[in-house]
DNA sequence: CCCCAATTGTTCGTACACGAACGATGGTCG
DNA sequence: CGACCATCGTTCGTGTACGAACAATTGGGG
């Protein structure tokens, strides 16, 4: 959908260094996974379907649904959100009745989340879309590379 | 820096799924990919130094000085950003003085732009600390195991 | 018990990211 | 030539991302 490829037709139109440059942005790890992110995006919201549920949404719905219950700073933590960015995708998850929250009685300063009922029933229809989403993200990799990928992957996340 | 690791000790204190659930967050390509990103990023801003120079801004300066002079359009094909994305990057680069903008003689729509003599200077200091990050992000992979990651990675972005 | 450092949630400001719509220009084809 | 469609740059609106500062609350050490 938003996402473009690099036009590779205009790579060398008007390069001015015939040799070589000593820094190539397509080798860039930052920049591979930039593109990569941005290629699972296009897929993403090309899937998860009539549901209007962007990636970050979509994640918390599923954490809260696999802990049950917790607080904000906590279910950012569990989605590798910062506090500040929390606010927006919480506030629009209770805006649309997925997630409710109600303070922490055993804790002021906290504000427990949960599912809804509606939450709930989104999650169990979209979960199929989840994994969809994942195969056809690793599509391009044979299938004996895709764990090889995701292990080699997994440690630039720590 | 902004990044922060998933608090590992958090992930099993409030579940109330005892099972296995039928969606795990933190095995899904696109998660890993989100977090592989912000830790490149959180290295990025680590490393670039003194100068105030984000991610995307150093991209479309190292491919202007790859190429030598571009359209908008052109740049942001080659730097994988969308028309509007390039809009407030150029606008912030301008500002600093280190790129240029002039009408293209042969076709009115276009503005081609250019690096000025500043931004030349930034280009030669930052590039060696642009190796300095990408070998970073690649840090905890074995080095036999980098080039077999980066073929996979560039599998997911075409 | 009181002080103090840490945590929680909130707001502000800046910077991507991109769909959508727009006016101006360019090339093409009948 | 003229209708037509693609492309260029711009703006608007929504949604991440995150540093920084803030008030309220908590827990621990002296």
């Amino acid at each position: 959908m938003g996402w473009r490829a690099v036009d590779r037709a205009e790579l060398t139109s008007t390069a001015q260094n015939a040799e070589a440059p000593d820094y190539l942005l397509e080798d860039q790890v930052g920049h591979l996974l930039r593109r990569a992110h941005q290629r699972h995006t296009s897929i993403f919201q090309a899937n998860i379907g009539d549901q209007q549920l962007t990636p970050l949404q979509f994640a918390a719905l599923m954490k809260l649904a696999d802990v049950g219950e917790a607080s904000q700073n906590h279910l950012g933590r569990l989605t590798a959100m910062d506090a500040a960015t929390m606010q927006g995708v919480i506030k629009r998850l209770i805006a649309r009745d997925l997630i409710a929250r109600r303070p922490d009685p055993d804790d002021r300063r906290r504000l427990l989340l949960t599912l809804t009922t509606e939450g709930v029933a989104l999650v169990d229809k979209a979960t199929a879309r989840g994994h969809e989403i994942s195969d056809q993200t690793l599509g391009p990799l044979a299938p004996a590379d895709r764990q090889a990928f995701l292990k080699l992957l997994r440690r630039l996340t720590d």
